[in-house]
DNA sequence: GCGGGTAGCCTGTATATACAGGTCGGTCGC
DNA sequence: GCGACCGACCTGTATATACAGGCTACCCGC
């Protein structure tokens, strides 16, 4: 009696290719924040689905931040904006895969310098001792969204200058190499300089959002990184874990 | 036919029931790290749910990284775990007083107001709700640090506006009202608004740390505030718990 | 004109059932 | 004895169905 559709085989799964379909949709700008995104009860009949398949992915892209679902009104699209969890580290690179973007890390700089005062203090080494240095600018959908500035110890991951940041993040390689046991983030709102202004495509007056982010393998500290976000696109999460999961608007913004 | 059970009404719904019980048993040690939980199938003879709720439970409790599954094997507690405890509450009093400083705070606005869309959707009221409604500026040492707009759920502290916030400040009132067993903060850069940048004494492009952040006593959300910092000159930090103890000058400030 | 009730749409949750496919251990046949 | 098969158990996906409850727009009666 029940239309037994196969869960079809090798291909996409019909509950990713509706989220598939509605991130393209939005990527693509037919889809505008705001927006109402179709029913459940429309992706049914749009693609001959049951209403729980649809549900589901509705309500994993709601988990993923890119739609906000209310009972009686409807579902729509977020606004634009990234997470990032600061009571985790994540690889920016598969944050941005997940959203269906694409990723493009540029190597601006990479290379060996002698540790100032501030680099050695944050990597517990000896003023003067060689550490290694990079700057990559994270690029998603053509836009860039990070500069990342990254010094390293040469005790714990000597051939990091090696690593090809194409294909592997830093953090990808680093954590590969040394598995992070403990991490520190300290959060500042600044005016980014000219430089940092350059790699993001800024306006002069636009806040940045500044992470300090030193890990730790065991002991030693592997590596410090200074992150920067432009501003009012990026939100910083920290939940303790009881906490909720459903995203809220922030008060004051629109929608 | 079917058993009809009611999806509980004002209870948990039995989807997180489930998950609360296995955090609950990872919280006190009954599940190790790498440790196997209970199948799908076990969970429906111990919760008398059907196994579609079960996965929902399991299936949820993975993408928050709590668990690991793998077809054919079983369900697994995830190794990470890197400790979620830190970038805990403070009062802003406390550190205040802590640094030697004086504190006081200044009532800008206290009362009662309607919830708007956004509002309520914080506080998880319904639209229109009366909340109470308080706009207070700290000041330390006689130079404004920290705007602190908030709305209260009436029904966990309905008196929170007769408190006199000149002798404590709306978080030591409502943590004493309701202590905190989950809080969520998002923090974003923002150029603040001439309301703000006047309680702050700000310069017309002086960045600013926005957190929002929501406070739950149980299931009841209690609090929701918009917090709003002169940008550099404030910190943010998040550590693991086994994390460093010694702060660190943030790369590329002077000193 | 205006206020209240209701029908209809939407999401949230839950159930029973089904098939696909991975993993593992035991058994049977050579 | 050893290898191949098979069945038990597990997750992954999908369907049809049901009821609860929020929200809106429309209509009807006063």
């Amino acid at each position: 009696m029940t239309k037994a559709v196969k869960p079809v085989s090798g291909e996409a799964r019909h509950y990713i290719r509706i989220k598939e379909q509605i991130l393209a949709d939005i990527a693509e700008g037919k889809l505008q924040p705001g927006d109402r995104v179709s029913s459940e009860s429309e992706l049914v009949a749009a693609f001959g689905v049951s209403r729980m398949t649809a549900n589901r992915a509705l309500r994993e892209l709601m988990f993923e931040g890119v739609l906000k679902r209310s009972a009686g009104i409807g579902t729509f699209v977020s606004p634009k904006h990234l997470d990032v969890d600061l009571l985790q580290i994540r690889n920016i690179a598969d944050e941005i895969l997940e959203r269906g973007h694409t990723h493009k890390a540029v190597v601006v700089k990479a290379g060996l310098m002698k540790a100032d005062a501030n680099v050695a203090d944050a990597l517990e080494l000896t003023l003067g001792a060689e550490v290694m240095h990079s700057l990559i600018v994270h690029v998603e959908n053509g836009q860039p969204i990070q500069v990342e500035e990254r010094y390293v110890n040469p005790l714990v991951a000597p051939n990091y200058l090696s690593a090809d940041f194409g294909r592997m993040t830093p953090h990808e390689y680093l954590t590969k190499v040394a598995p992070i046991t403990a991490f520190e983030h300290i959060v500042q709102a600044v005016k980014p300089d000219r430089a940092i202004r350059k790699y993001l495509g800024l306006k002069n007056d636009h806040p940045c959002l500044r992470v300090f982010r030193r890990t730790w393998s065991g002991e030693a500290v592997v590596t410090c990184a200074l992150l920067y976000y432009p501003g009012a696109q990026y939100r910083l999460e920290a939940r303790s874990s009881k906490g909720p999961s459903k995203p809220v608007a922030i008060l004051g913004e629109k929608q």
